[in-house]
DNA sequence: TGAATGTTCTACGCTTCGTAGAAGAAGGTT
DNA sequence: AACCTTCTTCTACGAAGCGTAGAACATTCA
């Protein structure tokens, strides 16, 4: 599991709260916004550079053709979350034992959630 | 989350695989059979350094007591593979739509599984 | 008390990541 | 065409994590 670094993070969560193809200006801006330290903004190169990166573990494309490139990620926070759930899952031995731990620990409200999940899953 | 390496993930297998309290050098001759060229070792320090590290991080603990010091890990696989769940879980933002994302991508034995899990909950 | 065994300290090389300047490429302006 | 502006790639450095293990220190046993 390629995992992420904090700015490769923060690249992400832009990528993935604005739904939308960004140049790495944009996501300069948006990234010195959601700062602890607001304001202070990375270099564009540093963003590229990160953008590289991530691009090269497979978590976002760019457009080639237009001119300022321009990023997007590749799947969506929720199939990120779900396919990392996954790879956790798979490195268990005993998936099942696993699944019982992980269902036992779960609210009240989320039980119910996938109660429901599970019930429209066997509907269709 | 703080994440394993290669050698801290093989000596954290040991230690599940063999629900037991072991010492540096049974873990050390325990991790030359699985290695993929069997009979090679590490040192014995390079497991005590490695252990000290997991002691750190809060995945093992050691009997001081006894003088070859045992170890053991602190949570079981399962509860382990759990915690990560929530942790991946945790990070999303729309956690029921990550839940779905989850849900619909196992197989039907492991959506099985977990309906026979809530079933079990909710009646306890 | 000395030998054997076990533990901690120190350290090095490799890789990843944040960081960004320098150099190169592509396009518009005069 | 020559130039300026904007964008991208190349190169690089420092910090941290990890595998690795010797050197030095501690403990136990004969």
């Amino acid at each position: 599991m390629a995992s992420l670094g904090e700015l490769e993070r923060s690249v992400m969560e832009v990528l993935w709260s604005r739904d939308a193809a960004l140049t790495a200006n944009e996501l300069r801006d948006a990234l010195a916004l959601n700062e602890a330290e607001p304001g202070r903004a990375v270099a564009t190169t540093t963003v590229l550079t990160v953008l590289s990166r991530l691009e090269r573990k497979g978590f976002v494309t760019r457009a080639r053709d237009t001119r300022p490139h321009r990023y997007r990620a590749l799947l969506t926070r929720e199939e990120h979350t779900a396919e990392l759930m996954h790879e956790v899952l798979d490195r268990a031995s005993d998936r099942d034992a696993a699944l019982a731990r992980f269902v036992g620990t779960v609210s009240a409200g989320e039980a119910a959630t996938l109660r429901r999940l599970l019930d429209d899953l066997s509907r269709s």
